[in-house]
DNA sequence: GATACATCCTCCAGCTGCTAGAGGTTCAAG
DNA sequence: CTTGAACCTCTAGCAGCTGGAGGATGTATC
């Protein structure tokens, strides 16, 4: 019981938010910890393993059901790799896709700032070119990033 | 009467969900139609070109809120469109960000994917960047996208 | 022991931007 | 007049958290 973390602890040392953790443990992503006789939660280096790996996971953009697939793999070291790789090349191409997409969106944002001419908005470039489709140059058909 | 559409055929001419412009109507984004004795909306010209700026700019990546106000300024058409550029520039700014971190993001799945070696996922590179966040180049500090 | 107060607890609601479904009504064609 | 597609409202759900209310606990100090 000496080296267990109170969960904000855990917070600060993973850069979590503390209502994140309870999310987690919530839909099975972090085990239920120990607690206290009072109903307070430690945890132990296991857990804080556990959450790097989901944290630094999600900084590199997997989903949180990506991420329960590694971990799952993480669980198995007998194995073989060919799962998360996969997992990993899926993640590189969905980066890939958005980065093409999100250089589309910028070309055509240039283009409408660079046109504007700081008049009225009655001639602004900008809503002009929000009206009019037709004056796109670039594809940029589906939504979202 | 006679160039009224049904909200199916305003959903087929601007590629929306007939639930998306129910939606939008709901927010305040769209306005109140007219009915139909029954109760149906119908729509003339001008709300088919408000709902294509909206899609248009949802496609560049504008939030609801900056649409909002890009259309409140449209409806002004002598206020100077200084407010309108800078919604602009902003979504710039954004997606130029967006970018940056999504192409730190391919370097790092890029190093991770060629690492692999194909053994065994107790040495699976994949697995052990995630694991050690010391081994990583690039900074990927910020989550999401 | 008592007290103070930071941190913890659970539960619930809300964010963005839609999307899907249940259960019922209206419209237009034949 | 009947059929059937399209419409209506209402509610709930998705990801991935985040915030707040209202109350209990843990620890440091007196």
């Amino acid at each position: 019981m000496l080296d267990m973390l109170t969960i904000g602890n855990l917070a600060k040392k993973t850069g979590t938010k503390v209502q994140t953790i309870r999310y987690y443990e919530q839909i099975g992503l972090m085990p239920e910890p120990e607690r206290t006789a009072g109903g307070q939660r430690r945890y132990g280096e296991d857990e804080l393993d556990r959450l790097a790996f989901v944290r630094h996971a999600r900084q590199l953009g997997f989903t949180l059901e990506a991420i329960r697939e590694l971990l799952d793999l993480s669980d198995e070291p007998d194995r073989s790799c060919e799962n998360a790789d996969a997992i990993a090349r899926r993640q590189l191409r969905q980066v890939e896709q958005r980065i093409a997409r999100l250089e589309a969106l910028r070309t055509e944002l240039k283009r409408m700032v660079r046109e504007c001419a700081g008049g009225q908005t009655a001639d602004c470039r900008v809503l002009e070119v929000l009206r009019d489709h037709s004056e796109c140059l670039t594809d940029h058909d589906e939504i979202g990033a």
